[in-house]
DNA sequence: CTGGTAAATTGGCCTTACCAATATTCAACT
DNA sequence: AGTTGAATATTGGTAAGGCCAATTTACCAG
């Protein structure tokens, strides 16, 4: 169809201008950029003209008008990519990222814990305790024994990230790969580090919860790598450096 | 201590009451404001002002300006949903979580630092150096510093989620917030907690490395707890229950 | 009465010109 | 050496006016 023509404002084709040079790394961020006065002259433009740009770019967060000292460019920040559906994580960093925070939780998880959240985690327990064979079931208790545990500490923001790492291996190349070592033998190895986490927080023991906590993934880890090697490897790109230095964790 | 004054500019404060009686639904959606004179009139500012308000709530998207025809009403973006839609954490909730990560994540990094890294880390912190007056450019260089150091391990799913869990500061009602605390002052002072940070890491340290993001994370919060008791604390509910926990870290 | 055209009105667009407020710098002073 | 204070640079804001686009109104022909 037609295009509704609409003779663009000056404002507008001042700020294009200027945010490309922006954006093209022609000002770099925090230099002070030209005076209104000198821009409008360059530009061939009035002042109040500019300075309607200017007010538009400091709206949409590219510059940063201090009174009385001049123009700087701000840091660009990468606007807000609502979701990451792309940059997936490796099964390794992804573990890797698991160790490190749910071992801090664990840790405080065993100094603020109450006998109700120690019901919780028992309860999540029992239900675990028969159903080793379907692969669906069990790692849905799986999740819920994590998330039980990072809901003591009642921090949402925490409880949300844990759940969202966790499902991240959800995907169909995670899965894949999982049906490879999942069996109801390596579920009930992970059920006995489960108790063990259990019974460390459940203690009080911080040191005790935080060391059973990465014995357990470091455990996952293992039972993952085992059929890794038939693992193609391919259409995915990225994790095989960053596996090797996993071993810190 | 004083509070930072800031001048708003003025033709913020006309956008601000613009866009407050567009919010209130004074102006329906579609509905012509009235011109840009009579707006100037009834407001005592000059017209180039209102210009200036318009232009900002354009870009803003509250308002479509047509030549020649008159200001209309935009229908009301959808309250930036795409993210996280209604979860938003209160404030000492969020510094918990991120003491929780980012001490852990200091730790593993004073282990694994390479030159390179403490060269970036410095890099950052000279570009800090100087910026002090500005609350949006100490932001932005803050959030590099915490990024940075998540970069250090090498994880991507953890270099995420810090950078998620600092932007969550980038609410209206965080910023509103915060104005009333960070100045000059209060980020010299982080200023110098972050090249302690630096320093434990440079060095090897990991407990001084944890100690240090700590403290920093502390006082991150008391700075922001001093202005705490002088928030209206009206239209927005939630945060009072939640920071009575936060003295556990 | 209907349809189209032209003028008048309304309203935003842009410019020139001026003064005020603030930040920075640097020199003089204690 | 540290502080004070003036000079300078830069942005903030205002005023008045001419110009262009859109809308409305008035008018006229059919």
């Amino acid at each position: 169809m037609f295009a509704a023509i609409q003779p663009r404002r000056l404002y507008r084709q001042v700020a294009d201008q200027i945010r490309a040079l922006i954006e093209k790394g022609e000002f770099a961020v925090g230099e002070r950029l030209p005076g209104e006065r000198e821009l409008a002259e360059q530009l061939a433009v009035s002042r109040p003209t500019i300075r309607e740009a200017l007010i538009a770019l400091e709206v949409e967060g590219f510059v940063h008008i201090r009174m009385g000292s001049g123009i700087y460019v701000i840091q660009q920040r990468p606007r807000r990519s609502a979701f990451h559906p792309e940059d997936l994580e490796g099964p390794f960093e992804l573990l890797r990222a698991r160790s490190l925070i749910e071992c801090a939780i664990a840790e405080e998880a065993a100094r603020m814990v109450t006998p109700a959240h120690v019901a919780a985690l028992d309860e999540v327990l029992t239900r675990m305790a028969g159903n080793f064979h379907s692969p669906q079931i069990s790692i849905g208790y799986d999740r819920d024994f994590h998330t039980t545990i990072a809901g003591i500490i009642e921090n949402s923001a925490l409880n949300r990230f844990v759940g969202e790492l966790f499902d991240q291996r959800m995907t169909p190349y995670f899965e894949k790969l999982a049906s490879y070592f999942e069996g109801p033998a390596s579920w009930q190895q992970a059920f006995a580090e489960h108790r063990a986490i259990r019974d460390a927080i459940a203690a009080g023991n911080p040191v005790a919860a935080k060391a059973a906590m990465q014995f357990h993934l470091l455990q996952s880890q293992a039972r993952f790598s085992e059929s890794f090697g038939e693992e193609p490897d391919t259409e995915r790109g990225q994790p095989e450096g960053r596996a090797k230095r996993s071993n810190t964790i």
